[in-house]
DNA sequence: TATAATATAATACAAATGTAGAATATTCTA
DNA sequence: TAGAATATTCTACATTTGTATTATATTATA
């Protein structure tokens, strides 16, 4: 976080002000003037810490997440890209379910925000730190590997989510163990 | 396409217009003045079709995959999810390799650009006419797996071509071709 | 706590935006 | 081809945007 209190103070007030705003209308209809009102802050401070209102979205999209993914703590030392995978699962469940500014986030902006795209990128981030990387060749496989089950992780929430997440939890949760089996049996057998 | 000429050749110069702007400088830094005044046409004609830039933007993209994707035929009536998934993964290939359009915004546009999203879901759309639909609980397993399987291999397209399309054509297609044949072994052997 | 640093507020201004009405030009179609 | 339909242009105007300057208030820290 900022260690002046007035930016601090500032940006908030912003945040939350774009967010409640984001829950009455569209996110392109909200103008700067209207959201800086609402802020309750002069304009100048508005452009003092960001450039266009999607700057706000896109910073309190990163701190939700970088909140959410600090909390992910794994009990052994060292998984395996399967156990990991399904314990990021089970995170990224939990926090859909608790987190009333993310549900708002997702429902209200839907394809404006770079939430999931930005959670895509956190777990491949956390995946990668935590297996052992392969050699040669292996290793651009590993990448786009990671890339295309991360991506492809997201796309079914995303699906799931959108679609009123009437699937019950525990058929999703199948659903990714079964994706998880299907790659430890035949790509990453020894990870 | 539109039946009025006028409307025709206006969206055209805009979108021309559009895609030079592109060219010079970043989408956020341009102005719908600059636009119009670069296409020569009146401001009022511009909000005549769009609200913002990014409608202009969508309407390429949209008419782009349009059109690529209507010349996808395939030459037996009806093949199974793996053939029918090679052959576009082959076509998407092509087409960003023949396409200087497609190139461009993928390369200038980047993150603003939904042109990777739009094409997953029309793959989506193709694979989903072909195949032979499974029912009950399995009908809702290949909805999510088609957009796993789908915004998976988007995920890898974009990792190479971000990437400098440094990694051999011959390699992606394998590792789509691996990617593939763990699936039709392990999920939906029948299809 | 005094001081230096700096974020915010107040104000101003040129440019861009969004919207509207009326005149003109183009195109559709009967 | 004539007339109806309508897209474009021209003009205007209130609002918003982006930028700048200065004064004031708040905060960090020595």
């Amino acid at each position: 976080m900022e260690k002046d209190r007035r930016i601090r103070k500032s940006k908030e007030a912003i945040q939350d002000a774009l967010i409640k705003l984001i829950e009455e209308k569209d996110l392109s209809a909200i103008s700067i003037k209207e959201l800086v009102d609402k802020a309750d802050v002069n304009r100048k401070t508005f452009y003092n810490h960001y450039t266009q209102i999607e700057d706000v979205l896109d910073e309190i999209e990163n701190d939700l997440l970088d909140d959410f993914f600090s909390q992910i703590r794994f009990e052994k030392d060292s998984l395996n890209l399967n156990e990991a995978f399904l314990e990021i699962i089970d995170g990224i469940i939990r926090m859909i379910g608790d987190n009333n500014r993310i549900r708002t986030l997702l429902t209200r902006t839907g394809s404006q925000s770079k939430l999931l795209k930005k959670a895509v990128d956190k777990e491949k981030e956390i995946l990668y730190r935590i297996i052992d990387k392969p050699e040669g060749r292996d290793a651009l496989w590993l990448e786009y590997f990671l890339n295309f089950f991360a991506s492809g992780t997201m796309a079914v929430f995303e699906t799931w989510f959108y679609s009123g997440q009437e699937t019950p939890m525990e058929d999703i949760s199948f659903f990714f163990r079964r994706m998880s089996h299907i790659y430890k049996d035949n790509w990453y057998t020894d990870l």
